[in-house]
DNA sequence: TTGAAAGCGGTACCAC
DNA sequence: GTGGTACCGCTTTCAA
């Protein structure tokens, strides 16, 4: 039982193959009567387009989108900022018929191949790209690729890429003041890896709102967002001389190992260490104490990011846009010291 | 700058659009001198086959396979599973050239129209199915569809597909007597949805070890996975007459979530309560204290059963496998009662 | 409005 | 061994 194609229909209708294609498409050329019987016919037998062919004739669309993700293998499975996106990316595409493809790499230039080959072999449409990082070689090598691209991040180091990008100076700032107003002095921040370009301006937020603040020690330091690094460096900071009285980490995840950390430690929180998380997925109100985290909505960022790549494959001029800022949820794992 | 064609590399070379096709294929029908200069050509004009021309020509492969998931969407950002899994398909299928579409579902019905979807329209050249149900639907309707299948789970129930299984009752015996060793009486499972398959084998399994270890207050209820269900199932045993004093959960979330639930109950893990997780991501060395967990190796699963897939697709026969049975890792939230 | 036909970029068959 | 060609299923142009 083969697949029915157009001429089947065109058959069936007794009319051409063009017909049935403008009838299907839903463009001029054809009778309303015509489209009707058409229709009718290609619902009876089941038709659906081929995807292969449609994508070979002249101006097709392949009808998919790439996402590529490098982050180690081991944080993937249980960051939770992925599956998030990627739910957003989908609600958005289904919507369009668009399907997504799903890659891991090793590293920039693994990604890099990646979109070189898809581009290549024509196996997408664009791509969304995530994890913008200091000299990014992306932006610049997607110049030269048939391949158009959006980006979450930048703005900074876009080139030019339409992106949607977040603020996080708003609630870095926010953070701090709520520290520094329970009288956290030494706050440190366990960053995300540094090449990152938001990395790097949470850093410079962190500074300047800690600088305002008088905290002159407080600082940030780098991980590479695994529970394993979370807990690695917590470790070493609390066993500091004079150990941080509040930990902003990057991720869900390097918290909820600091909290762990904690424990391990004798350290209670609240009242000897304070914990801020960002991201806020389900695991920061899953432990006790709860984490206090920024939250921000990723589910939406992805709809986003994806309905502005639509935008740029339909050929619009898409300008970038800016996500509402992050917000503080204070929960149980902050809260002035008590010693 | 069009994207070079195999007509361009027939001009270039002097010869056949056949010629070039054989020779870029390895296949007999050109002379080894002849097949060289073509392969040169074809790399200095960056040649890369279209894969939309590929697949549409007669016995073409579309060169994608897919995966579709539908547990709830919020619990899926945090399940640490799937991401594992996909890294594992991922990493089998890349070495083939082969790229995985994803997408989320609502329910087995609208799984269902995806591959209806896949099929119809010639999207992808097979899919990995996770999640079997009792009387899941799935497999008699992959029978009649022309999409090849391979299934994660089974293998009872999987109506003739091949399949990657697990014995999940070496590891549940392995639980239960372990916890019974360690004094415990009642025991409660709680697990995940009634209608998996998985959950319904280990719900026996777990009957009969701990009906052969005397345990009869022991017991399983069901919950969806999410941490939420896992702390308000944890909240309503604990809060019994006679609560259990050993928890085995079904995924980590669900432990973790318990976990959180005793220590805002004040019940000391796990001097009053052991806990018990699965799948052992790396969530269970994170929290303190770190949860005992039967481990598996779902990446290399994601791996085995992609390769499975691989082989259906290039005609092979395929037998079912089983995976190593998981195994227990103890760890600091489980131990004798201390009351 | 409708029908015929030319691509799109490969694969594979068939003469030569 | 090699070149020519039909075909895959759809879109779109061009005549009728």
């Amino acid at each position: 039982m083969r697949r029915p194609t157009i001429m089947d229909i065109a058959k069936a209708a007794g009319v051409s193959k063009g017909a049935v294609s403008y009838a299907l498409n839903g463009r001029p050329g054809v009778s309303e009567s015509t489209r009707e019987r058409i229709l009718t016919i290609a619902n009876d037998l089941g038709w659906a387009p081929s995807n292969p062919a449609r994508a070979l004739a002249p101006g097709g669309r392949v009808g998919a989108i790439g996402m590529v993700v490098d982050r180690p293998a081991r944080s993937l499975g249980i960051e939770p900022f992925f599956m998030q996106l990627v739910s957003g990316v989908e609600t958005e595409l289904s919507a369009q018929g668009v399907d997504l493809m799903l890659q891991v790499a090793e590293d920039v230039e693994a990604e890099l191949a990646v979109y070189r080959r898809w581009a290549a072999e024509r196996r997408v449409d664009g791509v969304v790209m995530v994890d913008l990082r200091v000299s990014d070689p992306r932006p610049e090598a997607m110049g030269v690729l048939p391949l158009p691209a959006v980006l979450l991040g930048g703005p900074e180091g876009a080139g030019g890429l339409p992106c949607l990008y977040t603020d996080d100076g708003v609630p870095m700032r926010e953070v701090v003041h709520y520290l520094a107003a329970m009288g956290h002095r030494r706050i440190v921040r366990v960053a995300g890896p540094e090449e990152f370009v938001h990395t790097h301006s949470r850093t410079e937020a962190f500074r300047q709102a800690a600088e305002r603040s008088g905290l002159l020690q407080s600082r940030t330091v780098h991980a590479d967002y695994t529970g394993e690094a979370g807990s690695r460096t917590t470790r070493r900071l609390l066993a500091e001389a004079e150990p941080p009285t509040a930990l902003v980490y990057d991720n869900d995840l390097m918290a909820l190992a600091g909290l762990g950390v904690a424990a391990e430690m004798g350290i209670e929180v609240p009242s000897q260490l304070s914990i801020v998380a960002w991201d806020d997925s389900a695991l920061c109100q899953m432990v006790r104490p709860s984490l206090t985290a920024v939250s921000r909505d990723v589910v939406s960022h992805g709809r986003r990011v994806a309905s502005m790549l639509n935008a740029v494959l339909s050929g619009q001029q898409v300008e970038s846009e800016e996500t509402l800022a992050g917000e503080l949820r204070p929960r149980g794992s902050t809260g002035p010291l008590t010693v």
